[in-house]
DNA sequence: GTCGGTGATAGTTTTTTACTATCAAAAGAT
DNA sequence: ATCTTTTGATAGTAAAAAACTATCACCGAC
């Protein structure tokens, strides 16, 4: 390390310059510097390296051996050097670079084949590096610079974070079709008194959500099944083995009209969940998230789930 | 240029450091410098960029993006920076390289493949590069330093050079076996008068060398035909167009027991050249170069010529 | 002989790097 | 709530490095 430090990029310059003009004289009139530096940084180098590296004669500097085979060498630190701007100066703009943004495992894969084709249409250079965790894993590996932003649901611990709202997603009531309440026109809220519904294990906020949920229905959730993903969920309930309530994004996204599964709301219940963008408020890309949360709720009426409620 | 020079090895070495550690305070302490003199030099580079490099919390310091892109370039950097000085270090010897060396063709030819393997042997990492040229040629080239040194026959004009003797060569006397002087056991210098002697073409020393004996001898040389090699020499006198002199180099190398020549002394009559090795005398490269003659001077009494002298 | 062109040398000035001392901010402990 | 600790930032000073000015030494051309 010091042995590399006693080298500095203006003496290649220098030295390189030398090597092509063939004097000293003429080397410093092209670089603007005068002879005597070039003599001074020279001899420094040569003392440095343990090398000569030009023969001085009275007509000028000849390359040494030495000289002749480090040339390249200079051009090759060159290259890079420049190759170390150029790619600094391609992330001026803000939106260039692999972004690794984290979101949950019940939005992400739901949201984002929809929004991802058009963000990469408008941020053309931009990478996004997309993982999976659930909520309390997102926020803290986000906290830790793991992620740089994450795609996540409220609420969001707010310390130390910028929290952009996106929107508001609806829960669905999904009863199998040989339900009891199956071909009930409108299902109120204490059609679901008493009611088992099915939801997934409890380390996903989702779990809490419903649970909740079901409490203010009056509605228990089953503790001896749970599913480990909304499609096993989905699966749960095809099989018979109770109702439970899915994201309208997923159901939008994954469920078809021949599945044997009834999709609706309940009168006069509002069950929802809210979405944001987060990154930490010091992120010097926050302009580029800002944009990128704009993007995205510009996005989200297009999606397929046509009652997504944008958020400011 | 301008771009490259606002970039410093040490300022490349302190953000990687930080990059590395994670905190400016855990990267001085690692690299031996005070915490102000990282935070100002990151701020110059990360101005001079226009790019954040690193966001800072009270935790410590998270690569951006645009670091985490540059790191690998960083360290390309350094390497070619070491690459450049193990090189340097390479030729702290002096015996490492590629040393251009010119050399006569009636000698080059006929002593080098003689020596060159045991000079490989001695100076392993020393690289040759040969190419032939008559003497004029090779002491303009070396004055204008394309050689770096010469391997040449007497008399060598000195300015600006070191000149260091190698050896005495002899010339031999050759006739085909049908001339009138083939069988006479003891050649005097009388017998050779009004003789035609062959030669090569007058841009070589050689002509020279033989036109001058041939005035001592009162013999003449032939004007009508003249070689241009020493091997076109020998075959017009095996086809009976005349006699030469052969450097003991040339016979000891290409003239078999099996040709139809006679190889002899002039009784009487000392007939020779003597070769040295020439390099500028400002060469950095002077000492290697006086080992390499001391060497050569070693290794004459090898070949098969046998009655070369050494020369000091 | 003089002239002109080269790199070297010595002293001074300017610029850059690094240090010292302190502050601001935030998280963690009590 | 206060206090402590740890982080990077800031301002001023000191030291080191780079660059400049002026001159010298040398040598080849004329």
């Amino acid at each position: 390390m010091q042995s590399k430090l006693n080298v500095s990029l203006r003496q290649i310059a220098y030295f390189k310059a030398i090597g092509e003009v063939g004097s000293f004289r003429g080397a410093a009139e092209r670089l603007g510097v005068t002879q005597p530096t070039l003599t001074a940084q020279i001899a420094t180098l040569e003392e440095s390296l343990g090398v000569k590296l030009f023969e001085r004669t009275r007509s000028g500097a000849t390359p040494t051996v030495a000289a002749r085979e480090l040339i390249p060498v200079c051009n090759r630190i060159q290259e890079e050097v420049q190759s170390f701007v150029d790619t600094a100066h391609g992330f001026t703009g803000g939106e260039t670079g692999t972004y690794r943004i984290g979101v949950t495992p019940t939005l992400g894969p739901y949201l984002l084949p929809q929004v991802l084709p058009e963000i990469h249409e408008r941020f053309q250079e931009l990478r996004l590096f997309v993982r999976e965790g659930v909520p309390a894993e997102l926020n803290q590996d986000l906290r830790g610079a793991k992620h740089d932003l994450i795609l996540s649901t409220q609420p969001i611990a707010e310390a130390g974070l910028e929290i952009s709202p996106l929107f508001r997603e609806p829960l669905k009531l999904v009863l199998p079709l040989d339900h009891r309440l199956a071909n009930k026109k409108v299902i109120n809220r204490t059609d679901l008194v008493g009611e088992e519904v099915l939801t997934i294990d409890e380390h996903h906020l989702y779990h809490r959500q419903v649970t909740e949920l079901c409490q203010t229905l009056g509605a228990t959730t089953r503790r001896d099944f749970e599913g480990t993903s909304l499609d096993t969920l989905r699966q749960m309930v095809v099989m018979g083995m109770g109702i439970t309530f899915l994201p309208s994004l997923y159901v939008a996204s994954e469920i078809r009209d021949s599945d044997p599964l009834r999709v609706t709301d309940v009168f006069g219940v509002n069950m929802y969940r809210d979405h944001a963008l987060a990154w930490r408020s010091r992120s010097p890309a926050r302009p580029l998230f800002r944009r990128l949360a704009q993007t995205i709720r510009e996005l989200v009426p297009a999606t397929g789930a046509s009652d997504l409620r944008l958020l400011y």
